[in-house]
DNA sequence: ATTATTGTATTATATCAATAATACAGTTAA
DNA sequence: TTAACTGTATTATTGATATAATACAATAAT
């Protein structure tokens, strides 16, 4: 599994979206236990704090819980990872459209570039 | 003008990409001078030193050139700017679809969500 | 019972982004 | 000629990120 770390943001933020966006496509499955810190931490080839902080925040938004001694556990709320894909994508959406707004090109070009695309 | 500085990011890279959309939108117009140093750093509320930083920035791309005691001068090179428009643009579209491919999103939920969106 | 593994906390250090306060030389405007 | 304004350089300080090295208590595995 590719983690694609770039260094022009906090790692510990790229870390937090990879973590997300594995639950929410399913790559990572509802219920299951994670792997541990450290071997996530070895894993993305970043510090084990590093890793752990990003834990900690996919624990905020409730993605993840950790039972202290056992492991990290993706949730079982299958609504929730339904609502957050839903959000996730529709944010996605409109900041691309901002942007290329912006940039004055028009919904029409807009969607024959996406067209062009592969997937 | 709307200068919407978060702090998410390096503040010197958010006044960069925006004074290249100015530029590349045409909402700053070829070849004329630009407000000073310390007026756009005014404007934008960030420190002189941050904004001279971008703009050195913009001048290492050829967007900008800068005369000594004068000022500085967006590009006349018409033909770079709609380069580098088209480049930006196509950046955007390839990194977007990126991101809705891999949360699972077909290109025809895609298209049906930008249609949604109003521009 | 003992050992290994778990998440988690603590402390220290290095680096970078950002800000701040000045300074200077060249040009323009008065 | 003077005074004001230009980009630019320098130095110092602050805060956030990342890394590193440990440590600990609770649990699981042996």
């Amino acid at each position: 599994m590719a983690w694609e770390i770039k260094n022009d943001r906090p790692v510990y933020i790229q870390l937090v979206e990879e973590l997300e966006m594995r639950i929410l496509n399913g790559t990572y499955t509802v219920g299951t236990k994670l792997l541990s810190v450290r071997d996530l931490a070895g894993e993305a080839q970043v510090n084990p704090n590093t890793m752990q902080k990003a834990l900690s925040e996919l624990e905020k938004k409730g993605l993840i819980s950790s039972r202290r001694t056992s492991g990290n556990y993706i949730t079982d709320d299958e609504k929730l990872i339904r609502d957050l894909r839903t959000e996730l994508a529709s944010n996605e959406v409109g900041e691309f459209c901002g942007k290329v707004k912006k940039l004055g090109i028009t919904k029409k070009e807009t969607i024959e570039l996406i067209n062009k695309e592969d997937f």
